[in-house]
DNA sequence: ATTGACCCATAAACTAGTTTAAGAAATCAG
DNA sequence: CTGATTTCTTAAACTAGTTTATGGGTCAAT
């Protein structure tokens, strides 16, 4: 059954009766997303909440040059969409690209509202899972603000093992907001200093 | 009526009930801060969400050389908390420190517990307004990996016109993640392209 | 009125990070 | 297996932002 990584995922929050499964169920879809595919593009409608079971995505903005940004990597067990565009049926500015072979489940809009009426709970755990989020991005504006380039490298390695080693570094260096080349010498140095 | 700020804050996203409204108004308290007072300091456990009736509070970090910076401000009809030492109950690493003398609505950790089960709606209310500080911060990440200081600076004026001229440019500085020597010569440049 | 704390501005020397360019290494489609 | 594309590295010249120092203005407290 295709929700099973969803419902698990639930379930680390708080427990689900069957009918409420069956429920979910309904009103989820699964799919697979090639390396490189888009989900969402610039300018479009986000239409889902994305939920990650297998892969990488990146959320990425464009900036006034026409330079990618990343903003953030979701993997597995992570959701992800552009929040404002998904809640405001609105063109929004965030674009969201596989760097792996992935499989997602997705929830529309009209059947998330549906779910949050007929399991409140969901309303608690979307609340929490959103307030784990906003804690991690307020960690990162604060070493944004406040940390070396070098220091925010090794936070990321720290926090996100595994991505360090799955993603191209150049994926890396535009999460990080440096260049390539500088993230090439930072990698350098800390080889030296070992 | 001291809660009244809040209910008016609640109900610009659902209704209340006569008897919900009693139920907030028996768990909140209200509180003055003077200028430079702190409601927070690194170390403690955040015991409070903060709702701004009046004023401006910062929340700040201190890296390892000693140094603040400014993670965010809130003023009037704003939360604050530092989230992850308030539900883990917890020492965390936040400082929040009034920068007018500023007055507040605050809820303890049980008090909000309660409020969530007997409101349910208070779980959609927070998701919703959690949404809303995600996108915010979220901006401000892209802003940050994608920006210069005076793009930077030119947004927050936007976003936040009367913090613009409320605030030391020290303060604003230290929210930018620049020194306040360089918003200096970013306020010079500016006014001599006018 | 006067002190002291704080805030803002200016300028010179410095450092962190970018840009450009060019070559080596790894990855991928056919 | 091979050519093509992407990725990583190195280095030199450059730019954005910091540091240090100095001086002036404002405002609350004595």
């Amino acid at each position: 059954m295709q929700a099973k990584p969803l419902i698990q995922h639930f379930e680390t929050y708080l427990p689900f009766e069957v009918e409420e499964k069956q429920l979910i169920h309904e009103r989820i879809s699964f799919r697979k997303v090639k390396r490189r595919e888009h989900l969402l593009r610039t300018v479009e409608i986000c239409r889902h909440y994305t939920f990650v079971v297998k892969g990488v995505l990146r959320m990425y903005g464009i900036d006034g040059n026409g330079k990618e940004h990343n903003i953030l990597f979701a993997s597995e067990n992570e959701w992800l969409s552009d929040i404002s565009s998904f809640h405001a049926t609105q063109p929004g500015e965030s674009n969201i690209q596989a760097l792996e072979p992935t499989e997602v489940i997705q929830i529309e809009q009209q059947d998330l509202y549906y779910l949050y009426i007929n399991i409140p709970k969901l309303d608690r755990i979307f609340k929490v899972i959103t307030e784990e989020k906003y804690v991690e991005l307020q960690n990162r504006v604060f070493q944004s603000i406040s940390s070396t380039a070098q220091e925010r490298y090794l936070y990321f390695l720290s926090k996100y093992p595994s991505l360090g080693s799955r993603l191209p570094n150049t994926q890396i260096a535009s999460y990080l907001g440096i260049t390539p080349e500088f993230l090439s010498m930072i990698r350098k140095e800390l080889v030296a200093k070992k």
